[in-house]
DNA sequence: TAATTAATCTCGCGT
DNA sequence: ACGCGAGGTTAATTA
């Protein structure tokens, strides 16, 4: 049989007593690891804005980046949670165990009180890979700079992230017409607020290349709502249907 | 000592067999509970996007809503994940078990590849208690309909929610001078994106009420960037600084 | 540190 | 099911 090596070790206890918990807990965060607890616990958080959950059983997760996050058994987010950052600390306070997950900038806590603690786990691992994932708006866009005239014939890319007073525009270039053409990028079929992001773009330039400047705004994405194509047609800005590329 | 209630249980292996492993998956996944798996996987997804994690220690989190989540030892965010809605299955592949969590609408499917599984758990309790969070931008509203002087001295508000081509506004009324106003509510700081939104309102109204018609419009935040400012400005939006009340 | 924008955003509400 | 906007959004990048 193989042996795991030394860095890789889990640490369980079922329904410990308070002192054991608090131990193991402690012991966790010390070294390091990823510390779950499951049990019946009321929530508090006090930060930019505040919450309380009143008791329930519910699986929180302390991460050694200083993250917290506190599950239910519904949803895909954590019903409570803190950002990496932070700091992890455990105590008990008479009969209960209390987690608590602090920082500043701004000053927030996160507070989960155990009445009942059902299992206690110490998770240490080694992750050395990072995700590739593939389908991005940064996807689209190398696809359409290696072939522009996806966007149009004749269309020439001059550069990505052209700073403009209302913000960096996608893709900046020019048309076989030498006009100027700011092109906005989205992944998947956008609504308004997309139409009005190119619209800044697209205002913001014209300001700056002088008044008798014409500027097209071109939007690309999958496809676009009623309301977006209206908003589009209003402020005479086009639309190119594109997606990112599948690989 | 006490029993707990048969509804809350939680079942746990250290280092199972596979085929012991497989068979507490799907009993926990059959009587809805919550299943975690931590161990050394793969992770591939392709849906919306696609992509592939090669292998490392993770932390799976199984959902009876049908969410999946897997978590590094690192972020607030789960590396690889899978919304409510889907369909949880395990089985043994070789010397390997794998999880599957799949859906339609779109067609996304999840799969970890454990070639360790380090500890499986099924977690069943009772929860029934929601989040209260105070702080939001409803508080905000709340608390200007309730003294709308806040806004600014002889505001009146006549409608929230009044819809407009461009979508819903906030808060819709007439000041002392019964001109149209139009409120746009942000619970934080806001940056351009609040701004085109306000004035995509305004523009929309400013067409509906006819040409001559003069629409205020009011931008409610504690505060806003440099550029939000400028773009304020641009617009003949105005800007009052008000905070979500703390309680 | 703050600002800006993407995200497999998620979530809730409405049509 | 889709559209729309809020979110304690989070995360990444850049100034």
């Amino acid at each position: 049989m193989s042996e795991l090596p030394d860095s890789t070790r889990v640490e369980t206890l079922k329904r410990p007593a308070l002192a054991a918990a608090r131990e193991t807990i402690a012991d966790g965060i010390g070294r390091d690891a990823l510390v779950t607890v499951f049990g019946r616990c009321t929530v508090d958080y006090e930060g930019r804005a505040s919450s309380r959950l009143e008791a329930g059983d519910r699986h929180v997760m302390l991460k050694p980046d200083g993250a917290a996050l506190v599950h239910t058994d519904e949803g895909q987010q954590p019903v409570n949670w803190q950002p990496p950052g932070c700091e992890h600390d455990v105590y008990q306070e008479d009969d209960r165990l209390v987690l608590e997950s602090v920082r500043s900038t701004p000053d927030e806590r996160l507070r989960v009180s155990f009445g009942t603690v059902l299992q206690v786990s110490a998770f240490s691992g080694t992750d050395e890979n990072d995700l590739a994932l593939v389908g991005t708006e940064e996807d689209l866009r190398e696809h359409i700079l290696a072939e522009p005239d996806l966007l149009e014939p004749g269309f020439t890319p001059l550069a990505t992230e052209r700073e403009t007073p209302a913000g960096a525009v996608d893709i900046y270039g020019k048309d076989s017409a030498e006009r100027t053409v700011v092109v906005e990028l989205k992944r998947r079929r956008v609504g308004p607020d997309a139409v009005s992001q190119l619209r800044r773009y697209v205002d913001a330039l014209e300001r700056d290349l002088h008044a008798d400047a014409t500027v097209r705004g071109i939007l690309v994405a999958p496809s676009v709502t009623d309301r977006a194509d209206r908003l589009l047609v209003e402020h005479g800005l086009e639309f190119v249907s594109l997606e990112p590329p599948a690989e």
